[in-house]
DNA sequence: CACCAGGCAAGTA
DNA sequence: TACTTGCATGGT
């Protein structure tokens, strides 16, 4: 009665989400993220962006950087109130860096500070630790699983909904793994195609896709039914 | 001036 | 379960 509905409508997403993959990838080419030189400096840049422009991150690294901070066993032994000093510009600082802490016991406790041990386990069970992290919820978590540990774990994040929500192809009341599920349930699980995938989201909501629809110019006008991958 | 930015947790009903 | 609110700086 109903089983010839489903796996068209399946296919047809599927050919979408690689459309405007494709899409993406010709007019603005590789992104090369996270920006970032070590795996812990994801995890800390992870924790700073939340709801903050990069840009306002970008400060409070820097600041980190030249305390040379950015190594967990000297930040775990750092004073928290002197830490939120360092990373205000990132705003929700006293709350940041709690989490930063909250992160860094998490390191040190399991893994006598070294990050490549805690990411070595296996998405599964890392995720479920980080979840458990207070201040790391499922984007951050996800963003550490796929920019600091390589997995093909793909990150959901305001304005993946956003630019969803304008194509159709999500109503806005979907939970966070229903979306991730949309797009792992249609791509291969490449940590590279996630990862590209993800950054040129953000970078087309950040310029095109804006709260109040500035559509003009963006390359993913007139994408409805784009066939190839 | 208002609005936005690569969320999350705690409180309320 | 499904809203609502606090957290905060810096750019447009």
């Amino acid at each position: 009665m109903k089983k010839p509905d489903t796996l068209p409508h399946a296919k047809k997403v599927e050919l979408r989400l690689k459309g405007i993959y494709n899409r993406l990838i010709q007019s603005f080419g590789p992104q090369n993220w996270w920006p970032g030189e070590s795996a812990f400096e994801v995890m800390v840049g992870a924790i700073l962006t939340q709801n903050t422009a990069w840009s306002n991150v970008e400060k409070a690294i820097t600041n980190l950087k030249t305390e040379k901070l950015l190594e967990p066993e000297r930040l775990a032994c750092f004073p928290k109130e002197k830490l939120a000093l360092l990373i205000k510009p990132a705003g929700y600082y006293n709350l940041k860096a709690d989490r930063l802490m909250n992160l860094i016991n998490l390191i040190m406790t399991d893994d006598g500070g070294d990050p490549p041990l805690l990411l070595k386990r296996p998405p599964e069970q890392l995720r479920q630790d980080l979840l458990k992290v207070k201040g790391i919820g499922p984007e951050t978590a996800d963003s550490i699983l796929l920019y600091a540990a390589g997995y093909p774990v793909f990150v959901i994040d305001a304005y993946t909904r956003r630019i969803l929500g304008r194509h159709r192809l999500a109503e806005g009341n979907e939970s966070y793994e229903d979306l991730q599920k949309l797009f792992m349930e249609n791509l291969p699980h490449d940590p590279i195609l996630y990862n590209e995938y993800h950054a040129l989201l953000v970078h087309l909501g950040k310029h095109f896709c804006k709260p109040t629809p500035i559509c003009d110019g963006c390359p993913l006008e007139e994408l409805e039914a784009e066939p190839a991958f």
